[in-house]
DNA sequence: CAAATATACATTGGAATCTTATGTATTAAA
DNA sequence: TTTAATACATAAGATTCCAATGTATATTTG
């Protein structure tokens, strides 16, 4: 997904791996089911990630040596775990920071200009 | 661009189309080379669009009836001026909107979890 | 108990968006 | 006079995400 049913879904672009390293710096370890799960219930179902989204990405993120895993066996199933090494940590905390930045930057562009919007024919 | 020095430049994929919409929003016209220097001084250089990212947008705006266009010649140069249409006003209201409520739900979403980013070894 | 739903992983093809690089040309400043 | 600024444009490539599909186990519900 990026199941984002409020909103038009461009807008999300590029902010998936900042939410999972951002999860995962507060729980010891998360496996990619429960981390939609949590994002969707965190946001009223208003970000929804997709598998073909998330599952890629943490492959990625542990190929760059941001996130370590562990199988955990669940009755006849195989559960993989996604933990933080401290690279990922930091990386995270980065990540974060410059959302938040990148937020104030954008709100504060549009307030400049969005006190009427108007269509001037 | 979408040179984004103090980004990751990902993070802002989507927002482009917002950001020009509501410029014009608020401008009754203006030609290519000029957003690009408004949203540069309006953001302390924080965000400096590319031309290749920014004229292909303004010509699909246009194709997709968001955007109308009026030529003006300075000198021997011809500069190009865009408008919202109707439409396009519509458009920029709800791409603000969304913006914003996306913001604000990703800024609630990260403030749950990032007390403190730590690496959990 | 059977069927549907939830849990849990994964991959592939394609769409959309942006960057880098390149190109042309005029105008102003150093 | 040469460099930088103004002003348009396109093309190739990278990245990121979505939709679709696949496999399989576990739970709930009718």
């Amino acid at each position: 997904m990026y199941i984002c049913l409020m909103y038009s879904n461009e807008l999300i672009k590029g902010t998936l791996k900042t939410i999972v390293l951002n999860l995962l710096s507060k729980e010891k370890r998360m496996y990619g089911y429960e981390i939609t799960q949590h994002v969707k219930e965190a946001t009223d179902g208003k970000i929804q990630l997709t598998e073909g989204a998330l599952y890629p990405l943490l492959h990625r993120l542990e190929a760059d040596g941001l996130l370590t895993t562990e199988k955990v066996n669940i009755g006849k199933r195989v559960r993989k775990y996604y933990s933080l090494t401290k690279n990922g940590a930091e990386t995270s905390g980065n990540l974060v920071q410059e959302f938040r930045e990148f937020s104030s930057t954008m709100n504060r562009l549009l307030d400049t200009f969005t006190l009427k919007p108007s269509y001037h024919g």
